[in-house]
DNA sequence: CCTCAAAAGTGACTGCGGTCATTTATAGGG
DNA sequence: CCCTATAAATGACCGCAGTCACTTTTGAGG
């Protein structure tokens, strides 16, 4: 039986990926051009097709990997204290997520999941984020007459909120960090008596 | 003094938006191209560009003008009694923004603002939306600990993040109302006696 | 009614993502 | 070691958004 897949498939997808990092290291996310990916790693255009589906699918791998690297260093800070060591520990990732406008449309668009059959490569950050913060907000000074899941998804919920404020022109002047206490206060400390 | 807006220019442009909107109800949003827009309208590409900045200006009008048209009927309604009325209620306009993915993607890509300086027309529905969710939020069977605005803002929040589980291949299995109204009675009516 | 400066309109052109029929390299079987 | 099926790579080509130097039209003032 015949090796499904050849050794050099994998060198030229490798290479692809790392001229690409290398080039969003340069210029940044917004600025690469596929024609510079593969005239940087010395293969034809359609080369790079056959290998992601399209430029998006490349992004989204180069943008995941970014957050995955963040979320191994925030995984390891104890469980916080409060909202605004909780949003402190978060801001390495919502500062990756919002350092251009681009990286947040690509991050959005993907959050979901990248296609029917596949989870993509941001997806699975949302879910493993997720599971973090459902580890942070269990058993801590938070409220609990709803699952730490369904809280750790609000957290999530009111950060694309607040992120997608910071590209806005009427609350500019709001850093994301005021933008997101108040609501997470709201969220994981409502101060009602029902 | 001359008119600094020749009364032709006036006829062009809305001649160009009524084209698109015919060509949307035809083929829908993610099918649009300019070339059809302007063949329509019986002027040359570079009109289209000396009207609107790009595509995308001309999406956020149409598909702003059509989420006003459902606000305007969502605002009739009297205040919702509990939380499965108002995702009721709010569903026309949910249904809408994920009629198309490709209509949902630019729905928040202008949420926050179109560009410094200018409010665009979707971010204007967004403050309209919070404005008549406010409305409904007050003086009503939920939380009083914060502000109808904060709430409002909140349900944004919720909303948008259901409406991408839309997408989603993971929760697919869901709809939108039963993804919504356990977020939102947890947020709306939290079972806390802090 | 004519003038002319600014507004409006034009269309060939560019940039860039993505396609596909064709060619080249690979490696298991004879 | 050669044969051959298929994986991999190729690059000319296409679609479509967006640009810009140039032409045409407009309308207030003389």
């Amino acid at each position: 039986m015949k090796t499904p897949v050849q050794s050099r498939s994998k060198v030229t997808r490798s290479r692809l990926i790392s001229v690409s990092n290398e080039l969003i290291d340069k210029n940044g996310f917004e600025a690469l051009r596929v024609e510079d990916v593969v005239s940087g790693a010395g293969v034809a255009k359609g080369t790079f097709f056959s290998h992601f589906k399209d430029k998006d699918a490349l992004m989204e791998l180069c943008i995941g990997s970014r957050i995955e690297v963040l979320l191994d260093k925030i995984e390891t800070n104890p469980k916080p204290k409060d909202v605004p060591h909780l949003v402190e520990m978060m801001m390495p990732l919502l500062d990756f997520m919002t350092s251009e406008r681009y990286v947040f449309d690509v991050i959005i668009r993907h959050s979901g999941a990248a296609a029917i059959q596949e989870v993509g490569a941001i997806a699975m950050t949302f879910d493993r984020q997720a599971r973090v913060l459902a580890g942070w907000l269990s058993d801590g000074p938070f409220r609990t007459d709803v699952s730490p899941q369904m809280l750790a998804e609000g957290v999530q919920a009111f950060s694309v909120q607040a992120m997608a404020l910071k590209f806005c022109a009427i609350h500019n002047c709001q850093s994301t960090v005021e933008l997101l206490v108040p609501y997470l206060e709201a969220w994981l400390n409502p101060k009602v008596s029902a």
